[in-house]
RNA sequence: GGUCCCGUGGCUUAGCCAGGAUAUAGCAUCGGGCUUCUAACCCGAGGGUCGGGGGUUCGAAUCCCUCCGGGAUCGCCA
């Protein structure tokens, strides 16, 4: 996997694995797992002595003492110190390692500390149902998706985005219905007013059962291609879809592709994968619909493939979907919800039993309201236009306060750049699996340690160059000498960037990127620390403050390249 | 009822998969800091039976069992 050079940590990391290794062997022995961890007691620490003392019975505190007194540590120029405390073998970077990462920043600058992976993903985000706006629900996995393709982009790997569309499904049937039921009102963006007839067919249909026939028949039509209910249903998905992709558009998101369920069932790929799925003799006919026995992949119920009227359904659309998919890259990956996890496995079971690839599938849990689940179809959500609305003139009120003296045109770029992102980063810092609740008090508030907060520190480092610039006293080429970057903020501050390839190693690594969430206010926050303790352009020694200067400069680079891969824009002023 | 996910100070949350060094951070509360590079900042204080109970282990927030609470799901919706 790691073919390229290693970017700071990492590498660090791997010297110490060779170091404990070769030390072992000397010894006269060998573990697994080096149980190797990031401290806060060193920059790595291990608890092999814990292992080896259970092993052979030994005390652990002399084990460690012992490994320590072998490990020879000059040919491992990030290795500073090795010591045992107590049963802990602590591992310390050198000033080699720091002084390092400091000229590593200074020439890769936007490319440092990613590019250690290869290979070709496509990963499908939000493709949310054409049948209203995203809501507050979705943009979870927008934004979850989004993050993790530019986690995954980062780490070096190609990839490609793809909204698939349900241009075919029962509820776009619905909108379809519901087009010529009533009236579409065009001063509204496209996407709300579609929701507004599809809520309006759904309680006609719930107050006249017999019209669900219409819904079937038009079903049936699109499945046969009758040309004009084609027609039809992709009008109302694109009225939809076009204020999605606004909407996608304005939190920084945007999918390479939008394939079409609609493209599987006319290329006979969906009658092709049924008829693969029917020759592995695992299938029957129940109520006159086709069913897939998958009892020994874990599922009691059968899985119904095709309905008994014939058509398709979502999951035979879904299986030539992903055929498709993985004949052209080497990852698939699904960002979906957890409505989903039943399905999604029962995709994958259906795939590795026709012996084609499988999707990785992220699942992230729902956001409800206070009064409860979210549904589009009752009218029941808040639109993320609507939120991003409020965040935004409430991010206005904000730079207006602390910026009075400011251009309204600088206010309302601050407060867009702001407000998305504090909802990208609300929605980002926690955990997927946790269900949440949408709050406004919540969401409108920006006392909290958010991406304002990271975002005004990449503002500061802005400043203070853009200020030694204009004083004379910083050029990029100037001759820096990192070894004199001492105080302790700013060893912190150097340590904490040199992490940077470790964050987004694990990140893509486990798809989760809420902990790049938290590197980048960690982050912010050493270099706010360093702000305050250690001063830069009020240094008389010009070698120092030109090295501070560069220092900055490094800091700078990092907040950018971390506010980036989380989509969050860096304002240079705020 | 079955299955999956979650439950960590008043609120939000990291750590859990790969068990170990005083359990992470924010908000809120209280106290201190702008004649000095942007105070959307920094420093400090209080506040925790890691949902309850049992078990495994030298050691459990982390693994196992069980109960409670919340969410998701359980064939022709997606």
């Amino acid at each position: 996997m790691y073919e390229a050079v290693l970017c700071m940590y990492l590498e660090f990391k791997k010297q110490v694995e060779t170091l404990l290794k070769e030390t072992l062997s000397q010894l006269g022995t060998a573990v697994e797992d080096l149980d190797l961890e990031p401290s806060k007691h060193a920059d790595l620490s291990s608890k092999v002595a814990f292992r080896l003392a259970s092993r052979e019975k030994k005390n652990p505190k002399e084990l460690a003492e012992k490994i320590v007194k072998s490990a020879n540590i000059s040919k491992f120029p990030f290795i500073g110190e090795i010591k045992a405390i107590g049963p802990y073998i602590n591992i310390y970077t050198s000033k080699k390692y720091l002084e390092e990462t400091f000229f590593r920043i200074r020439s890769e600058g936007s490319s440092f500390g990613g590019g250690f992976c290869k290979g070709d993903i496509l990963l499908e985000h939000t493709s949310a149902n054409p049948n209203g706006p995203l809501h507050v629900g979705h943009i979870r996995n927008s934004v979850i998706g989004d993050t993790l393709v530019r986690i995954l982009r980062k780490a070096g790997y190609n990839v490609e985005t793809q909204y698939y569309v349900n241009d075919m499904g029962r509820q776009i049937a619905i909108v379809s219905w519901a087009l010529s039921h009533f009236d579409f009102d065009t001063s509204k963006k496209s996407d709300h007013a579609i929701a507004d007839v599809y809520i309006k067919a759904n309680i006609k249909l719930e107050e006249e059962p017999e019209k669900v026939a219409e819904i079937d028949r038009l079903m049936q039509l699109v499945e046969r291609g009758d040309e004009s209910t084609i027609k039809t249903f992709s009008e109302a998905v694109s009225l939809a879809l076009d204020g999605i992709k606004e909407t996608l558009l304005r939190m920084n998101i945007f999918h390479d592709s939008f394939p079409y369920e609609s493209t599987f069932v006319r290329s006979g790929a969906v009658t092709r994968i049924i008829e693969e799925i029917k020759a592995t003799g695992r299938t029957y006919i129940d109520d006159g619909a086709l069913v897939l026995d998958l009892d020994d992949y874990g599922f009691e119920k059968k899985l119904v493939i095709q309905r008994s009227d014939g058509t398709s359904l979502y999951i035979t659309r879904d299986l030539a979907y992903h055929e498709w998919k993985g004949e052209r890259a080497d990852r698939m990956i699904d960002i979906l919800g957890s409505d989903h996890k039943v399905i999604s496995s029962q995709l994958k079971a259906t795939l590795n039993l026709l012996g084609k690839p499988e999707p990785e599938v992220v699942i992230f849990e729902f956001v409800s309201l206070p009064e409860g689940s979210m549904s589009t179809r009752k009218g029941k959500f808040i639109s993320a236009d609507e939120l991003l609305d409020q965040v935004e003139e409430q991010a206005f009120v904000e730079v207006d306060m602390r910026r009075p003296e400011m251009s309204d045109d600088f206010k309302q770029k601050v407060a867009r750049m702001v407000g998305i992102g504090a909802v990208r980063y609300d929605i980002i810092k926690v955990s997927p699996e946790k269900s949440t609740v949408f709050n406004w008090k919540d969401a409108l508030d920006f006392e909290k340690q958010g991406a304002p907060f990271i975002q005004y520190s990449h503002a500061r480092a802005c400043s203070i160059l853009k200020k030694a610039q204009k004083e004379g006293i910083w050029k990029e080429d100037f001759v820096m000498n990192p070894s004199l970057l001492i105080e302790d903020t700013e060893v912190e501050l150097i340590k904490k960037m040199a992490i940077f390839d470790s964050v987004i190693d694990h990140c893509a690594r486990e798809l989760k990127p809420h902990t790049l969430a938290i590197y980048a206010r960690e982050l912010a926050e050493s270099f706010n620390q360093f702000y305050r303790f250690v001063p830069v352009i009020n240094v008389d020694d010009e070698k120092l403050r030109v090295t501070r200067l560069g220092l900055v400069d490094c800091a700078r680079i990092a907040l950018a390249i971390s506010l980036e891969t989380l989509g969050i824009d860096a304002p240079e002023s705020m």
